[in-house]
RNA sequence: GCGGGUGUAGCUCAGCUGGUAGAGCACCACGUUGCCAACGUGGUUGUCGCGGGUUCGAAUCCCGUCACCCGCUCCA
């Protein structure tokens, strides 16, 4: 199966489109369909109702707290500078202008040599004033330390093999980002002798400006992830919803990211939406709730149908772990575009990060006070008031059992990248009565239409009998209906669309007020009165527990 | 960001070394038929991705540009 078939049925079947494509379109922008709208708005209606309205029980089978929320996308700028993302989104990249390699250029660490009787006079060179040096030798690395070991082995190798003198010292070890643009900046791969560009600066976030100022002061930014609107009304939610830990804060909301490069259909879009958790819990319990979501977000793939070998669940390596974690699993999906599983969710340990963050940068104190545990214990310390037992100095480690800093569990998935991996899952082609179809094997609560109604034929009242079957279904369910053509072409029509249920009113109707009900996975049908259809219908479209 | 490919009707595609754009399917109407992409007859559909150039004349040749697909690269 390869990727144009899918955006070719995509866009012919109103799933996904380009975006504003009449003027040609924009790279990383898609806009959905008619049925695209009803897929993802599914998706985004199954996770909320199974992970905020009816979440499965915790580890202990005790029921879960869930609230929701909807922040804004702009917020104040200091939000990012807190999170890391002003830091972290600012990424300086190099490429070898032979090799056309392209690396972080914080990444890529210059070894700077020059002979050992000139090392004083470059040292006392004023800065930027820095003569080239004789040798720079180029390595991939995360640290100066790591560097320094490789440049070492090498060097050895080379002054044996005597293509280096042994009179040279190291003057310094930069990255390529540190180092003096004029300088030598060879390509870190071994065996390629090009040389790498002057670093450039790629900001994944959209900038813009709130008011009629066009100046520094009114900079703000798009949201690259929804989860800092969480954090930053963290003390809201607890002081006005009588929640206490642990519980879990979900939004759902559109983010965006400049990507250098999207790519792979909607997979890497520009904007995109995100299914957000951010679940608050006591530190010592964290791990149990890690694996809970862990668990339960996996599970909750399989349910709606990705159950294939496809769908990977993956615990990142420590040398991967973003400065904030102390866990994650990538829930993956092994996309046709690609030979590797790719991320559908990252479910992450993030300790206290970012509450931590966001209380040094605001100064506001965001931390919980657990009083179920102050009044449990608050008579054996001797006090009512937890002010006046802190006046008492009592050790940070047993202040930290009623008042902290809670730890967070996320699960953030992208609505837009399983509704990829759920159109890539359903399709198939098969062989119905020796003719080839193509269907989408959608589960039934992904579906975008639940049920088309066909009349058999356009006479002796099945089309008046069906349309008033088609009109008390549609106040219940999203349904279709159809009296052109024959019969077996609207049956294969509703199969590409991943419809997964037609009922069919036929001669036989008008006698006995009977109907069938054709499955789309398996072109069966079955006989049943109309005035059960709706109750058939529900029963096969009610989640599985 | 680099390399390769593609871009012509709603869809799939044909259109040679330049000569005023086609097929199948789809769609619409009428008739026939009646449970898995039916048949007959008739009909609608195009700034040939966009912009420029060469030419008497460009879908076709040249330059530029945009988008998508594939491979690298990248993906805090």
């Amino acid at each position: 199966m390869d990727m144009e078939k899918i955006v070719a049925l995509c866009k012919r079947r109103g799933f996904i489109y380009p975006s504003s494509e009449i003027y040609g379109g924009l790279n990383g922008f898609w806009d959905y369909g008619p049925l695209g709208v009803e897929l993802k708005r599914n998706i985004k209606e199954a996770w909320w109702r199974d992970m905020v309205l009816d979440p499965p029980p915790g580890p202990d089978g005790e029921e879960l707290q869930m609230v929701g929320l909807d922040c804004a996308i702009i917020m104040n700028p200091k939000v990012w500078e807190a999170s890391g993302h002003v830091a972290g989104f600012v990424d300086w990249m190099t490429e070898c202008h032979t090799c056309k390699r392209r690396y972080r250029a914080d990444k890529v660490y210059l070894v700077a040599l020059v002979p050992e009787r000139e090392a004083a006079s470059y040292q006392s060179a004023p800065p930027g004033a820095m003569p080239k040096p004789t040798v720079v030798l180029a390595y991939q690395s995360d640290d100066p330390q790591e560097a320094r070991k490789l440049f070492d082995e090498e060097y050895a190798r080379l002054v044996k093999k005597q293509k280096l003198s042994r009179g040279l010292t190291v003057l310094t070890i930069v990255t390529v980002q540190q180092a003096p643009p004029h300088w030598s900046r060879p390509c870190p791969e071994p065996g390629c002798t090009g040389e790498l560009t002057e670093p450039r600066k790629f900001n994944l976030m959209f900038r813009t400006f709130v008011g009629a100022a066009e100046d520094d002061s009114a900079v703000a930014y798009l949201r690259p992830e929804t989860a800092q609107g969480i954090f930053v009304n963290f003390v809201n939610v607890l002081g006005t919803t009588r929640v206490k830990l642990p519980f879990g804060i979900a939004q759902i909301g559109k983010a965006f990211r400049n990507e250098i490069n999207p790519r792979h259909f909607t997979f890497r879009s520009r904007e995109f939406e995100q299914m957000e958790i951010e679940f608050f819990c006591h530190p010592h319990e964290s791990a149990k709730w890690y694996r809970y979501w862990r668990d339960v977000r996996i599970r909750w793939y399989m349910q709606l149908g990705i159950r294939s070998e496809r769908l990977r669940p993956r615990e990142q390596g420590p040398e991967e772990l973003a400065h904030y974690s102390c866990g994650t699993t990538d829930i993956e999906y092994l996309f046709p575009f690609a030979d590797e599983p790719q991320e559908l969710e990252g479910v992450a340990h993030r300790g206290d990060y970012d509450l931590r963050q966001h209380q040094l940068y605001s100064g506001k104190d965001l931390t919980y006070f657990d009083e179920d545990a102050w009044e449990r214990d608050k008579h054996q310390l001797g006090f009512t008031s937890f002010r006046d037992w802190l006046k008492t100095n009592p050790p940070p480690e047993q202040v930290a059992q009623y008042q902290f800093l809670p730890h967070v569990i996320e699960p953030s998935a992208g609505v837009d990248r399983f509704a990829l991996a759920a159109i890539c899952e359903a399709y198939a082609e098969d062989t119905v009565s020796g003719e080839p179809r193509t269907v989408l094997r959608f589960h039934p609560r992904l579906a975008p239409i639940k049920a088309a109604v066909f009349p058999l034929v356009n006479r002796d009242g099945m089309p008046e009998k069906a349309y008033a079957l088609y009109r008390e279904l549609k106040r219940e369910f999203v349904v279709f209906y159809d009296d052109k053509g024959a019969i077996g072409r609207r049956y294969r029509r509703q199969d590409e669309a991943g419809t997964p249920f037609c009922i069919t009113i036929d001669s036989q109707t008008m006698q006995d007020d009977t109907v069938t009900l054709r499955t789309r996975d398996d072109c069966q049908q079955i006989r049943l009165p109309i005035r059960a259809v709706a109750d058939e219908l529900r029963r096969r479209l009610t989640p599985e527990r």
